[in-house]
DNA sequence: CCTATTGTTTCAAACGTTTGCGAAATGAAT
DNA sequence: ATTCATTTCGCAAACGTTTGAAACAATAGG
């Protein structure tokens, strides 16, 4: 079915000369005739002749290929960092290779096996949800992979991370709240088992406390959907009326709650403002658009790739480095009352 | 820098017996003794043996990837039809590679050369808005690698292909603005060199036709991004006030346009109806919710990759295959007048 | 005429794996 | 003792490419 790309053997064989001089002449190298060299460059460019990544995979021990391990690609921010690390990669030379863990463990590992199979230069890796074993990426440090993680990170594991100041974010959202005006803020966090869940939190908590604002019992939710959201919010507010911020892990909790909460007729901003954290795309679709903290998904990516590249470029065997990115907030509607 | 991942060469200098006796016992060729094959399954097992993919992509010529190129990442619609292509490629035993043209015919173009160096086993596409020349695309057919295209197809090449029916999809929404009173729908279009911004305006001109209904010079306007039709639709409105319909060409634009007609204190759905097309994850964020066409992206992955995979495995060559799949109408509120 | 030098080309090995074929060893049958 | 079959294994080639070393030719210097 497959046909066949013109290689270098071919070409050495109409020219009557050996695949040696072919390769040599291709990369301009001195010892070959001139004459030889153009023959040869004129007739490659004419077959069309393209090298063959994988043979040099083979040879050279490098794929020029970096490994990615995602939980949900439709997610936006996980796009938005696909798309840096693919801009960095590229203007590399290096090509990216996408799995999908769908949050689970189980598809995690399977995926971190087959790249490891496929001579992959690098990973990038944003864990899983579900993952709280680690063996998987052991084994990809005892074969001496470079690995650099992003976002939800895996701390038992020598790597290179790249991770937003989720705590200050967090800090920030909430002291803005506050700021205007809100008494009673709930916090609406990610699994604690992940970093960014308990940073998140712990900023939340640090802003109550330097107001020295009360802490209730129902003041941390774990909800981290816009489906959870949309089925906790409006009990949790008829019970407990005097809610008047909320703060969510992330940006589609965020909107979920607003769309809970318009649901039983209350209005955001002027009964309660809303905060949500990734600044992603539906924050500007969401009525009223959304007050969020700037995760840089693009920059996560690129940072990543950079740490990865530099880590496979590199000959030392230096200690894992940490980049932190600086978050931001992004003021909208969802936090302004009229 | 990097390791050593265990080789069956390794394996049989421990076991002094050679390769090739490894290989077979690690597949359980009837040739091996059983006790060889213990030794050699065990050993391997406790290595965490796992065979090169790299070495056996060159020696079959076959490397179980499949390259996906597509326009951007981060559009809902692109991620969905990415997780349908790896679902049924990962259940084939294939993985996916992905490269983003950006809309970039130059980009497309250097993605496609770079897959083809990296014996891809198959092609699945959706073409750059701005692609208007198509020799990478027979290049690839010439060399002989399966290809399919999905959703942006170019008919100059044999090719299978992955379509939404875009034509009755454009009908059955401009239909439901006219069943719901529209008297005149203006239709925000896509690029017309691609088939989907010719279709669905086709369609579109189609209800319009059937019910008799008038098509103005402004009736058709090319405008494709939320942020052209937050530009162009108050202006627009402001000349032709009896405008009381917009059929757009994607959800985005859809979302723009009511953006656009609340930012003049006009009201969706109650002064004008919006109908999307894609029926993507913001159709749900909008307010009011977006009425919209299901583009299916997840199935139609799904069934691009089937065909794909299924013209790798075929030995026959035969003829072009096009899957049309239905489009569904999703109401929301952005078409119901209250 | 021998040696050294330079310019040009080829050889062979290597990367990890598979596989047709041949080889060695064993045992059984003649 | 010879032949034959069976069991078990190794050799070598192949996939496409690179690269150090060797080979060859031609020329110049002595």
């Amino acid at each position: 079915m497959k046909g066949h790309q013109v290689t270098i053997k071919d070409i050495a064989k109409i020219l009557h000369i050996s695949p040696s001089t072919v390769s040599r002449a291709l990369k301009d190298h001195p010892d070959i005739n001139p004459q030889t060299k153009k023959n040869v460059q004129d007739l490659a460019k004419k077959l069309n002749y393209k090298p063959n990544l994988v043979a040099l995979s083979l040879l050279q021990q490098e794929s020029k290929i970096i490994g990615v391990i995602i939980p949900e690609i439709i997610h936006y921010f996980f796009s938005t960092v696909i798309s840096g690390i693919e801009k960095v990669a590229n203007e590399a030379g290096y090509h990216i290779i996408i799995a999908q863990s769908n949050e689970s463990y189980y598809k995690e590992v399977e995926n971190v096996q087959a790249l490891l199979s496929s001579n992959i230069d690098g990973f990038i890796i944003s864990m899983a949800k579900t993952t709280m074993q680690f063996d998987h990426f052991k084994n990809i440090e005892e074969i001496g992979v470079p690995m650099v993680f992003f976002d939800r990170s895996c701390d038992v594991v020598n790597a290179d991370r790249v991770i937003v100041d989720d705590f200050d974010g967090a800090y920030k959202a909430t002291k803005h709240l506050i700021d205007n005006g809100c008494k009673n803020i709930i916090h609406l966090a990610g699994p604690l088992n992940l970093d960014i869940g308990k940073k998140r939190k712990e900023g939340y908590l640090a802003a109550l406390n330097e107001s020295n604002l009360p802490i209730h019992d129902y003041s941390i939710q774990i909800c981290d959907t816009k489906e959870q959201a949309l089925q906790l919010i409006p009990e949790l507010l008829r019970r407990h009326p005097l809610i008047d911020g909320i703060f969510a892990v992330n940006d589609l909790t965020a909107v979920g709650a607003i769309k809970a909460i318009k649901s039983i007729h209350k209005d955001v901003p002027n009964d309660i403002l809303v905060v949500g954290f990734e600044n992603s795309f539906i924050s500007q679709i969401s009525e009223p658009e959304l007050t969020t903290i700037d995760q840089k998904g693009f920059e996560m990516g690129q940072n990543a790739a950079r740490l990865l590249l530099k880590r496979i470029h590199s000959n030392e065997n230096y200690g894992p480095v940490t980049t932190i990115l600086n978050t931001e907030l992004v003021q909208r509607k969802s936090s302004m009352k009229n």
